[in-house]
DNA sequence: TATTTTTGCTTAAACGTTTAAGCAAATATA
DNA sequence: TATATTTGCTTAAACGTTTAAGCAAAAATA
């Protein structure tokens, strides 16, 4: 039972050469011969040397560690997220950090204290809904490391960002129900102070102006988005006086709710009512009808956020110019919006 | 914008006292005056203090930071086991650090040699669905710093452990659908090679035995518990001569798959066949119609992993009195086994 | 051959803590 | 009053690396 670990020093004693020597031999200093190279990296080998991570982080001021936090990981959209940001920054020598905020402010700050703390190289984040004040994000430029938004996030915090087209998925989700020949749609949508859901909003408006469609105070509903808020919000809209025949709603676990009620309801989906949900979460393809949703490539987003922290660990901190990425989304046609009829 | 850190020596420096006073007096050390601790801690506030982690685990030798490897993310059970370990490993001052093996061997053994890179005090895994090969979870052990294992990782590691009782589990679940009427129970399984599974597949076999139904060979099957795969093999359940009139199914993705299959070949459920999940993911609430389950307390589970570490970390090495904790798991009696007519 | 450059190492300091050892002053005990 | 104990600090080493500076020997150049 090997207990005390073997250093560079155990090493450098074994083929009496210094300490310093055998460091740049393992990191293949030009000043280093090949014999030496060799022999340390043999020796390393046979006494199972594993470089004690804390020390070269202590001395090079790099952790290699970056930090992640996201709402919540049992979301599909995320853990893809996750995994391919992983799969990225592994390549390079770095791992990750997760956590997560449970949408709540409070546990996110937590969150990023913990991950200064721990010396984190970077963060990269997906807000909380709750989230409004930034002075937590401030605390991180403000400590100089990188910091990347996702998803939740855009705004004026002046740093990187990584999303989807909110606004011309929503146009899009609007033209897709008109061209199924839906005459009143309703737009549950998330908090406006969140950009994207603001952004979704904006196209909603947009869209039914541009092809005449109602567009009644009544019709639009902010909500939580939660599959509870979602059965409540579809409630309060089935309870007008002139219910809308189709509803698009900005994230899918509310629009499991709503698709809950109207089943009660004995409301025929699609036929009487269209139903358009947002995040492509897998349960959408399971549900009775399946949920016509829009994929927001998660992969390409987790893999692009990773290759944005790393070039601006790369980069010299001059002439920083913002990197804004901005994906097209995808509209996945479902049963829900299939309808059989068209008018 | 300050990006020299203050350290320890920064405050000496004000009081004119020494780092190590300084640091003593952040740690409440006896041998320090109120009156020292109270401008330290002024100070410490003053200049915004933020102790650097790596080099006070670098000295100390630990780093605070707990390791967790799970098959996945995204499944609700892991979530919320890995919530509730943070949970509890955060007001010890511990952090977590999340990996995933996506159920595969060989990034399961990488998530391994990157938590003992990143010097983790401990390990709290589930492990993948492939591995056999344990060396790798020696290789911790070897390192004599905790491993703990939940759920998936029963085993002769001789290692703590803390999972369900799947064995009763089983069982109460045959019993449950015999007392529905059921005759002919098929079950689903997963590999044999892991002892929950193996776990699971003799209870079903023993409450077959104990109220004398048919325990052909045909009605047992091994699965990998995917959605597909679930799907796959309740088409070969389907296809007998003599087909079940109930399946229990080891997985709740499974479980789903099978659901899929038999809805489109129009078979009712529960009327025709009954079906039982097992893992209680959100899901089976929302399928139509809803899947009965086994509710496995990852709160639970959760806790008592991260409780297990911490006991181990301040136990003195001797003495180890090995932790098996086996919790009792909960049916959730939803749809999918209602029937309607008694026998 | 004399000088410069390159090669291949060594020495020593540094990263920011913690902690064992030590010591003077203050306080308690005999 | 003399001795022992406690208090409140300091000094210095250590954790395992990395890295700037330096230096002798070898190789290249003049």
């Amino acid at each position: 039972m090997n207990k005390k670990k073997t250093t560079i020093k155990d090493i450098a004693n074994v083929l009496n050469i210094s300490a310093a020597a055998v460091s740049k031999a393992l990191h293949d200093d030009s000043r280093i011969s090949a014999k030496t190279k060799a022999a340390v990296k043999r020796v390393a080998k046979e006494l199972n040397y594993q470089p004690n991570h804390l020390a070269s982080a202590l001395r090079s001021g790099k952790s290699k560690l970056v930090g992640v936090i996201v709402p919540r990981t049992s979301s599909n959209f995320f853990s893809s997220v996750i995994q391919n940001i992983e799969e990225v920054l592994n390549k390079e020598g770095y791992n990750i950090i997760i956590t997560q905020s449970n949408e709540s402010f409070k546990k996110e700050c937590n969150n990023i204290d913990t991950l200064l703390f721990t010396q984190v190289d970077g963060i990269i984040a997906s807000m909380a809904n709750e989230t409004v004040d930034l002075s937590f994000y401030e605390k991180i430029k403000s400590k100089g490391i990188p910091l990347i938004l996702f998803d939740r996030g855009e705004n004026d915090l002046n740093v990187d960002y990584i999303g989807i087209n909110d606004y011309d998925s929503s146009f899009m989700i609007v033209e897709h129900l008109i061209s199924k020949g839906c005459k009143r749609i309703a737009h549950i949508g998330g908090f406006r102070h969140t950009r994207i859901f603001n952004n979704r909003i904006r196209g909603y408006v947009d869209a039914i102006r541009k092809y005449d469609l109602p567009h009644e105070d009544d019709l639009l509903v902010e909500s939580s988005l939660t599959l509870e808020d979602g059965r409540l919000k579809m409630q309060e809209l089935l309870a007008l006086d002139n219910p809308p025949d189709a509803v698009y709603i900005a994230g899918d676990y509310a629009a499991l709710g709503a698709l809950q009620l109207l089943k009660e309801k004995n409301i025929n989906v699609p036929n009487d009512i269209c139903l358009i949900g947002f995040g492509n979460e897998p349960f959408t393809s399971l549900v009775t009808p399946t949920i016509t949703s829009i994929h927001q490539h998660s992969e390409q987003i987790g893999q692009l956020a990773a290759q944005t922290f790393l070039e601006r660990v790369k980069m010299d901190d001059l002439k920083q110019t913002l990197n804004k990425i901005i994906l097209d989304a995808e509209l996945i046609e479902r049963d829900s919006s299939k309808k059989s009829k068209r008018y």
